[in-house]
DNA sequence: CGTTAGTTTGACGCGATTCAACCTTCGTGG
DNA sequence: CCACGAAGGTTGAATCGCGTCAAACTAACG
């Protein structure tokens, strides 16, 4: 299926990091246990916190459990790029045995509760959990993918389809571990941090905003964005769902 | 040093892959041995030819071997976006045991030799390759570095940051590999293409390219590309090279 | 019920695009 | 050795998408 937008049925009593990588359907039970209590050191950061900062050493890779974080740059100009958006399940900082030190700033969009895996745990799961770590591995091959989407995005389409793109892609990243409701999920992001996703000014956000309203592409009503046409919202970008395919296990080792 | 501009001597005996990932610096003997020998099923291709087209079936990665390629996806309103360039020594696909299907069309920018890595081949460099392994991994890391850099250029920086920080890049990729010369690198981008990898048209990319060289940031002579002042350069694009920094490795197994 | 963060709208200006034409370089064949 | 064509580079003029400045409006919260 060429739009990548197969779902499979979410069990709750997983994290959202062993949901994402397929759970049952591709873990072991031995696997899941493992990834599941390797997610106890925990830590809480409220809205706006810093959770990495530029040229920070990096302690730990960081799985969000639950909310939202952004990973973004600072320029001289003034302006700021959020280069990608973290939501439940998904990791940042998979790099930390090959670049020790942040690039980036890592910051709470919301009340954030994640866990801190560090660089010999990563190391433990590649020698002992193969299937783990070929979720990791698909996890950055991902991550490639989602760049490269918003690569194209930034350069290559205009402002009503960058945001119509993100909003889509974000859903659907959301469906991968059970975080949307009904045909939308809840929004935290403003429209100032929607802008600095897109390249684009506030202001304009905001008008790009209102004028997919009344084509009514999407609806915005407290915090919660919603597709009234879900196919049309696809069309209208020229959504193409197999960069965000879920994680598939070809083969089993043993 | 923040700016990641460390620069090791160049064997030109090695593959330009094996140049990349820090040769003897980092690899052992017998590692070198096994990723030249592993660069034995070649292609050549030349320039304008695909070899590798959106939803193809990926039968292996590729390595570079000499030349230059892009990845590129077309938008229905007739732009194009390349997404990204490969140099020597360079690698296309190593996603290919996650997406068995390429997501982007990867065509010959110049006459290319290639070498085909079979994904049986990639496992076999994980079960028993472990600092080669480790390259791939941090390959993968650097190409999210590239990507994320280029996210900040198309959303958050002008024209000509753009470009000069496009061909500062490019400039370092290309030194990794010892295929630059003097201060500068024979430069086979056409300016349509340079306009697509940056998101803008070729009018204005044509002005901006003028407006550097008149600023003298950069010198232009019969597709070469200098950097008369190279530190002005580095700051007229607020450019941090620390994305680009080599492989280094902290621990040998064993 | 006041304060603050976030949203919305108008007016204006600029950076970048588009259309169009011309120029330069280089390879090819007579 | 020159003629020619094709591909790429350069420049001008008009236009537009988006940014900037400024102000008013709305909702959430103590």
């Amino acid at each position: 299926m060429r739009d990548g937008l197969e779902t499979t049925p979410i069990d709750p009593s997983h994290s959202a990091a062993v949901r994402r990588l397929g759970a049952g359907r591709v873990l072991s039970n031995e696997e899941i246990a493992f990834f599941e209590a390797a997610q106890n050191d925990r830590a809480e950061y409220a809205a706006g916190d810093d959770i990495v900062r530029d040229d920070d050493l990096l302690r730990h890779a960081v799985i969000i459990r639950k909310g939202w974080a952004m990973r973004w740059h600072a320029t001289a100009g003034g302006t700021r790029q959020i280069i990608n958006v973290y939501v439940p399940g998904e990791i940042y900082g998979l790099h930390i045995n090959f670049y020790r030190h942040a690039m980036h700033n890592l910051t709470a969009l919301t009340e954030v509760e994640l866990a801190r895996i560090g660089p010999e745990q990563i190391l433990d799961i590649y020698r002992t959990y193969p299937i783990l770590a070929a979720g990791l591995d698909w996890s950055s091959a991902r991550s490639v993918n989602v760049l490269s989407e918003r690569n194209i995005s930034l350069g290559a389409r205009r402002a009503s389809s960058r945001i119509l793109h993100l909003l889509l892609e974000i859903y659907l990243r959301l469906m991968a571990v059970g975080e949307t409701e009904a045909d939308g999920f809840a929004m935290p992001l403003t429209q100032q941090q929607l802008a600095d996703i897109c390249g684009l000014s506030i202001v304009h956000t905001n008008r790009t905003l209102r004028a997919l309203v009344r084509a009514k592409l999407i609806a915005l009503s407290r915090a919660r964005v919603t597709f009234p046409d879900f196919d049309a919202a696809m069309a209208a970008c020229e959504f193409d769902g197999r960069f965000l395919a879920p994680l598939k296990l070809r083969m089993r080792p043993g």
